[in-house]
DNA sequence: AATAGTTTTGCAAATGTTTTCATTTTTGTC
DNA sequence: GACAAAAATGAAAACATTTGCAAAACTATT
């Protein structure tokens, strides 16, 4: 009553052929004759018979998996991103192993060194800044990469993303263009996240280029949350001296700030002028619309996954990695100063 | 100059021992003396040589994976839910295989069949509702198998969830019992999606117990995004009759609502009375703070983590899956009707 | 220094496939 | 119906590991 599981020896059992047919009429059909192919397809059905990839991947052959490492896959950013990337994937006959890091870049490290172990095809990683560690023993494996999310001609491996800097340039320029002089910045914590430290310099650079600065007080900073974004603004402006500007590191913060707002009974764009990064969904259609910068997630999980996948298969050509451009989206909460 | 990928047998030569005892110094290191381990480790250090897990997979070793299929990642609660999920199985030392379906139950199955040629540890599924080829599959292979984000004693398989028709229950019989007579619903489409059809049965089973019921023009179906439930509502309201409260399938969709009525201009919940179900991020910081049905989603993720490793480890005891119970959260876009 | 016991190591078989090469079968041509 | 060419199949080696068993190397005891 042991009921094994079926393998291909069984299979070719059952089909009165040899272990070597089964196989080839999975590998290579057209080299069977079609009449065996049926009867090994009808001995596969009626076992039960899953093919073991496991056993085809110690002979070379690439398991067909490509390791993804994101953040946490709980930020609509980067849930937008996983399913993009994911879907274009799995299109080319590919499956993701999704594993987070919180942020910690030692776990980072320890995820891919796994991701190797499982003879992943591919990984990507999202940002370009990694443990030495992480970067060696990428480098060293053949395995071939991509980093999501953000550009750079400098970065170590093939990238596609989009400038992170300049985004936060845009947004600083818009704002000091607009006359706003008090200014102030909700963001995210910037340790082992380059992408909202990169927004935050491009910013504050854009101000300064205007000789304008955050004030002290005035940099606030928050984890991702609409809750902790609508406390801290809440916060802020029930003060004495109040910014005419509120810059958010991503539209969920901004979002937490345009609910603070509308509580204390705080009219946008009129009295404060508030601007996100992201362009997350909702955004366009939240109630005043919100000023943001595009950071088109969709298009960079899928051409990351084309470029991924185009690396694997050696195909070359694209191998270095893209560009895509933030894109300044000014819509109904940002308005001149009053 | 080939610098082949170091194996085993690289290392053993390198540590001048067998390839037994690297084996063994890696699964079974209180086997082998100290001194040699400390060799080994040296030359795997300087070979960086990485364990080949599918050429252990094959002896039956399990790989530490879990396949995870979902109807797509993009949805604010699915996020949250794979989240909460992956976290609690890596500290568990497996990594999730993650794969979306996008609603259709065939790819489900074309995905699962792929995870089990993966020899996946363990699957966890999305709902209940699954091809009948799916649950035959699941079930012949000896995988074992949670149920993810719906809950019943009838299902064929270990379950945690919540129970989907109840929430639609609570939030039917508090728009009932505030008074309200002419309601409408904002539903996603419930085809392959039994959570959806569920919370709209409930809905409208407890509106029947109070003699009501949705009217012909009011049950408005909408894909799941912000724009899509705005647009749908905004066009509902500016019609010359007018329902005194929306049900909305879902809190993405209530937020749509809300800022349709925003601009609209039409009060909140003087006028009109929105209520969501989920109590995603957000919606409680929302202004006004919306009324919804909670389903924690970090808790069944977390618990269903711990059921399917239990299950793997073949812990027995706590095998039957568990029900997560929602709760009715009264915010201030609910109010009786004027 | 011999013995018994214990710890450590190596040999060889096993795991589930794929692939090369040789062999058998089929097909087409005269 | 014989022959060459082409197509289909099978045998065996290979892949990177693990593991049961036996041999070897140490320890402790006398």
């Amino acid at each position: 009553m042991k009921e094994k599981k079926a393998d291909i020896i069984a299979v070719a059992k059952a089909a009165r052929v040899s272990p070597s047919t089964v196989s080839r009429s999975f590998n290579h059909p057209e080299l069977v004759k079609a009449a065996t192919r049926k009867r090994i397809d009808a001995a596969v059905r009626r076992l039960g018979y899953i093919r073991n990839r496991a056993a085809q991947t110690i002979h070379g052959i690439r398991g067909g998996t490509i390791g993804l490492i994101v953040p946490t896959v709980d930020h609509a950013i980067f849930a937008e991103l996983i399913q993009s990337f994911s879907e274009r994937v799995e299109e080319q006959g590919f499956t993701i192993l999704l594993a987070s890091h919180g942020y910690r870049l030692e776990r980072e490290y320890a995820i891919a060194r796994k991701m190797l172990e499982h003879r992943v095809d591919g990984m990507a990683l999202i940002g370009l800044e990694h443990s030495e560690d992480t970067y060696g023993l990428l480098q060293q494996q053949v395995t071939p990469t991509v980093l999501l999310w953000n550009y750079s001609d400098e970065a170590p491996m093939p990238c596609v993303g989009s400038d992170n800097y300049l985004a936060g340039r845009m947004i600083g320029d818009h704002v000091a263009r607009l006359g706003h002089r008090s200014i102030a910045a909700v963001f995210p914590p910037t340790s082992g996240n380059d992408r909202a430290l990169q927004r935050l310099s491009g910013v504050e650079d854009a101000l300064a280029a205007e000789g304008l600065k955050i004030a002290d007080g005035w940099r606030l900073e928050t984890p991702y949350s609409v809750a902790a974004a609508k406390e801290k603004v809440a916060r802020l402006i029930s003060l004495p001296r109040c910014p005419t500007a509120i810059v958010c590191g991503n539209d969920v913060l901004a979002w937490g700030a345009l609910h603070a707002l509308r509580r204390e009974g705080v009219s946008v764009p009129q009295d404060v002028t508030i601007t996100g990064i992201g362009d997350f969904h909702g955004s366009r259609d939240f109630e005043p619309s919100l000023t943001t910068v595009r950071i088109p997630a969709r298009t960079i999980g899928s051409k990351a996954a084309k470029l991924i996948v185009a690396l694997i298969t050696k195909e070359s050509g694209s191998e270095s990695g893209e560009l895509v451009p933030p894109e300044l989206l000014i819509r109904s909460t940002s308005g001149p100063v009053r």
